[in-house]
DNA sequence: TTTTGAGTTGTTCGA
DNA sequence: GTCGAACAACTCAAA
């Protein structure tokens, strides 16, 4: 006698190096896999269309992936614990496999659903999927969680990293289960205009294929630090939703490795490993310390005072601030619901220390916004870039203007999003100060009908100073 | 226990 | 234009 056995997709929207689903059909072999519309997830105030519309996509290949094996993807929507334990008794399944998750609001659903699935004597199992390292597997020597990225960084890549799970083979489908046709986005009650990537593990592939297989990576020191350029994997999308296995970016990097000739492409490809681990190591900082999900790291530094002006917030929101490597940027965000890191860490610096606005109405609108929007990168980033999170030792201050000059020279990435700035002079785009060659370009973007500046950054900067100071002491 | 070395991504100044 | 030093001085991780 077989039993079948659930297997709940939430952000492994794949069927490659699942290990979930690897589990599962060792169990048994009659997998039914199943998505839950999480109605206290679509609800919220920071759940971005763009990124619904993302995963909706994902799924609809995974649906097409599943239906090519002979099996039928099932979909609910409401609450998990309550339609889990039902499909599974309708199916008499005896088990339900899932991927665990870090973020606190996953971690505490998850135990409700294994109390109520347990209460109707269906057993769990909770996998390892997320990550190469979970958390609790990368600790210093007295056995304590790295807060620092450079030794966490030294202890993970040493670990031996484990090999992709392969599809299962000899799945079974079970009989009489019909394909739902997928909800649609305004089904959801969502609307997305912003142009997002194409989702699903096909498009995920190519795009591993096409930066590690090709030369890009082995260039990554050097084109990641400019936003006009494709100089970055563009992969973010898709470990964010699981339609690319983590393992199989591993050995991606791994076969790179074996034909890197040069220093410098040896530097990019452990640079480009380094990111893999940041994105491991905010994940390891927010299970071991859920209380950044509302406050700053450095619980001090809730007390620094903010001035949070409205017409501010809104004008950065926009990208209208007068700043126009700030405004090109946020105007990517806005249009494509992704943006270059260097721009995630000016527009961040610059709300957080020129506008002397809360990094988390930052952070809240940027998850409101990016396909990509992860609790642990993006809560982590925006503390680091306000100076309160895990190592805020050199206060960096980031000068738009320095930081436009240094990574966008030809004003390339700024005519892309400020179109009605198209025309101008490069350095009527990347002026600024009160000196004469200031004022003229000032004049000359006013004549675009583009704003002038709301702020004035040395002005802004010493304030921050005082204030952060302040708060140290 | 104490000490030591070092810390993602900066900026500005002056040689 | 490029480079190195000063900035200011705290906290973590390991020896």
């Amino acid at each position: 006698m077989v039993f079948p056995v659930l297997l709940w997709h939430r952000r492994d929207l794949r069927l490659q190096d699942n290990a979930a689903l690897s589990e599962a059909a060792q169990h048994s072999l009659q997998v039914v896999p199943v998505f839950v519309f999480d109605r206290q997830i679509l609800e919220r105030l920071d759940t971005a269309p763009a990124r619904v519309a993302f995963m909706l996509q994902a799924l609809q290949r995974l649906q097409e992936g599943y239906r090519q094996l002979g099996l039928t993807l099932v979909w609910r929507l409401g609450d998990p614990g309550v339609e889990l334990q039902q499909l599974a008794t309708e199916l008499g399944a005896q088990a339900v496999f899932w991927n665990e998750d870090v973020e606190p609001f996953a971690r505490q659903r998850d135990r409700r659903v294994q109390e109520s699935l347990a209460a109707a004597g269906i057993r769990s199992f909770v996998c390892q999927d997320l990550m190469l390292h979970p958390a609790g597997e990368v600790l210093t020597q007295t056995g304590e969680p790295y807060s620092v990225f450079t030794p966490f960084w030294r202890r993970w890549s040493s670990l031996p990293k484990r090999d992709p799970y392969p599809v299962p083979k000899g799945l079974q489908p079970l009989p009489n289960l019909e394909e739902q046709p997928l909800p649609s986005l305004a089904d959801l009650g969502f609307v997305c205009t912003q142009e997002i990537p194409a989702a699903g593990e096909a498009a995920a592939q190519q795009l591993l294929e096409d930066f590690c297989g090709g030369l890009r990576i082995l260039d990554y020191e050097r084109s990641r630090n400019f936003p006009a350029e494709e100089g970055t994997s563009r992969l973010s999308p898709h470990l964010r939703w699981g339609t690319l296995g983590i393992r199989q970016v591993w050995q991606a990097t791994v076969e790179v490795e074996a034909e890197v000739r040069s220093e410098e492409a040896q530097a990019s490809l452990q640079t480009w490993r380094q990111e893999l681990c940041w994105r491991e190591f905010y994940k390891h900082v927010l299970a071991h310390w859920p209380h950044v999900e509302t406050g700053a790291y450095r619980r001090a530094f809730d007390a620094l005072a903010w001035d949070n002006r409205q017409d501010w917030f809104q004008a950065w929101c926009a990208g209208e601030t007068g700043y126009p490597m700030v405004d090109a940027a946020m105007r990517q965000l806005n249009q494509t619901g992704w943006m270059h890191n260097r721009c995630r860490m000016i527009v961040a610096s610059f709300l957080t220390k020129d506008l002397l606005i809360d990094w988390r109405w930052g952070e809240r609108y940027f998850m409101q916004k990016l396909v990509d929007g992860d609790l642990a990168a993006n809560n982590g980033g925006w503390q680091w870039s306000a100076g309160v999170g895990t190592d805020p030792k050199p206060l960096r201050i980031f000068n738009p203007a320095t930081q436009a000059a240094r990574y966008d020279p030809e004003g390339e990435y700024i005519r892309r999003y400020l179109p009605e700035l198209a025309g101008l002079d490069t350095s009527a785009l990347l002026w600024v100060g009160d000196d004469a060659k200031g004022a003229w370009a000032l004049q000359e973007r006013r004549a675009c009908g583009y704003p002038a500046p709301i702020v004035d950054h040395k002005v802004q900067q010493q304030e921050f100073k005082r204030r952060y100071q302040a708060v140290q002491r």
